[in-house]
DNA sequence: TACACGTGGCC
DNA sequence: TGGCCAAGTGT
């Protein structure tokens, strides 16, 4: 395996097959891609644009956000699924607004300093938004990589060391070069080297792929965690939320308490909800978003 | 290092 | 039908 039988292919299969995402378009701004990176965490593309589009609307800079109550960003997150990552957001706003003179830093160092961005989302906003050459590794870079190099259906549950060596010989040398092979790679991931029924008949680098090589052999690793929904304090806190987003201004507790019917997990997760600083508590008792 | 953290679409 | 999955981060 080498590098050029898995870059080049694959950079020339994104020029043709690539998405038109308003992130990825010239004119995109370093807030335009912040704002995708964040709203992209753990959910899928499709629900993220009409989202992202009204977002940047209303906000066309992190000072705008800045200026607002954090609750302005939590009711605009919508359904996004996920809400602290609105009041992350907005809290990155404030940071930029504070102490980068209200641009976005284009620093990996810098980046990552800032609420709710680790090191994906760091080393992307550094790659998409500026060019630079970083070593990108999300959950679809992570699969093609181990399919295509390591021979497994599935990568380990955290980045190894082994992963991120991966990354670097593989990177382009060329900044511009690599910050499009990583979108490249990503793109491939998520559409074609996908988790579940990839499709390799229409993968460019497919005669190349050890797991294909090796006959596709089924994962056998440890059991990846199933996320459970139905019952658990994440679908009470949800609930409780969306009785706050829905609504203009403050509410009596009677109206949460008739969104669960739960009496300790509710007062659990309104309790959770509170401490995040998602829920404030007014003075008269009510309750409304921060 | 595991676990918590929303939501909706797919087959 | 319901398990599985979707550009992770913080603790």
């Amino acid at each position: 395996m080498t590098t050029s039988t898995l870059v080049e292919p694959i950079l020339r299969w994104y020029d043709e097959h690539a998405r038109d995402l308003p992130w990825r378009r010239p004119d995109a701004t370093p807030w335009s891609v912040l704002v995708s990176e964040f709203m992209l965490q753990q959910t899928p593309v499709a629900r993220v644009l009409p989202v992202h589009e009204a977002w940047l609307a209303r906000w066309p800079t992190p000072v705008a956000l800045a200026a607002e109550p954090s609750g302005e960003a939590v009711r605009a997150w919508g359904r996004l699924g996920y809400p602290r990552r609105a009041l992350r957001l907005h809290a990155a706003a404030t940071a930029i607004t504070e102490h980068h003179g209200g641009v976005v830093p284009d620093s990996y160092d810098d980046l990552l300093a800032l609420p709710g961005v680790g090191d994906y989302t760091a080393a992307a906003v550094a790659a998409f938004a500026y060019g630079q050459r970083q070593v990108v590794l999300d959950t679809n870079v992570r699969r093609v990589l181990a399919r295509t190099v390591t021979g497994t259906e599935f990568p380990a549950r955290s980045v190894t060391r082994a992963e991120r060596d991966l990354g670097a010989e593989l990177l382009p040398a060329d900044p511009p070069t690599a910050a499009t092979w990583s979108v490249a790679v990503m793109e491939l991931g998520a559409l074609v080297c996908t988790a579940d029924r990839p499709r390799c008949g229409g993968c460019p680098v497919t005669d190349a792929c050890a797991w294909q090589q090796a006959g596709a052999p089924a994962y056998d690793g440890p059991p990846r965690p199933v996320q459970t929904y139905a019952g658990t304090d994440r679908q009470c806190r949800g609930r409780l939320l969306a009785v706050l987003r829905d609504t203009h201004g403050s509410v009596p507790k009677e109206r949460l308490d008739a969104a669960w019917d739960d009496v300790p997990q509710r007062e659990r997760a309104l309790a959770s909800l509170i401490a995040d600083g998602l829920v404030a508590e007014q003075p008269d008792g009510r309750y409304a978003l921060p």
